[in-house]
DNA sequence: TTTTAGATTTAGAATTATTCTAAATCTTAT
DNA sequence: ATAAGATTTAGAATAATTCTAAATCTAAAA
């Protein structure tokens, strides 16, 4: 894998943000070093350092994928109403799902809904 | 609710249908019995049909939904190769994920990734 | 240093699942 | 019979992502 200036500049925008963004976010702070490159060019770095192991995907049902800094498996809990996702680490999670599955298992997609505490009390 | 001819026939379908099926699966079945219907009708009416908790629906990561003709709550594995699903049932699955993350959890969305025994044979 | 093969980038078109729109039609209760 | 509201329809719109093909870049070989 080359190392390109457009993805050194996509992988540090990654490993330097916080929370989670979407491709669309990336590409608008990569135009900021970089005005000519094109989002297509941002999902292809992204697609190819994801497949490497540099950096995590969430994926959001009915919304965009997410990146995150940490390639490291854990999970996400998002927010119904303000739709911020926070990390989340649940105990040998794997282990319990082949436990209770009985069946080998290769991945699992795996998004948690609720209410943070500030849309519970201000209704957003 | 009216039970519209189109939300019976659809009702039918996914009530008597084995596995999963998704929209557009579901559409061809319906225009067999009513070659009028449309697309947007089988959306409509999968969605009030779920929304009423008559029916299931399963996100599937990068592909259409699938319905589903249990309502209740369960899981799912695919078959990375063949695509096929299967229902699962993970033991107080949403107590477990309750006590190790500490919040209130509304619903969540998990596929669990595997390759089923006739892919792992034949190499499908 | 020139060549070359392969990787990457770019712009824009294409894809896919789903929702939206607005007009027509149907239902149910009056 | 009528009116209000729900549903259906066809097709346009949307959104995220991938694909295409040509141009450009990179690294290594000659």
């Amino acid at each position: 894998m080359l190392l390109t200036k457009q993805r050194s500049l996509i992988l540090n925008i990654v490993k330097n943000m916080d929370g989670h963004l979407s491709a669309d976010e990336i590409y608008i702070l990569a135009r900021n070093s970089m005005p000519g490159i094109a989002l297509a060019t941002v999902y292809n770095n992204l697609n190819a350092l994801y497949a490497a192991g540099e950096i995590g995907k969430v994926k959001i049902p009915d919304s965009a994928d997410l990146y995150d800094r940490s390639p490291i498996l854990h999970d996400h809990i998002i927010c119904s109403k303000c739709k911020g996702v926070k990390d989340v680490r649940i105990p040998d999670f794997l282990g319990q799902l082949k436990e209770s599955i009985g069946e080998e298992i290769d991945s699992y997609d795996l998004t948690i809904n609720y209410t943070c505490q500030k849309c519970r009390k201000t209704s957003c």
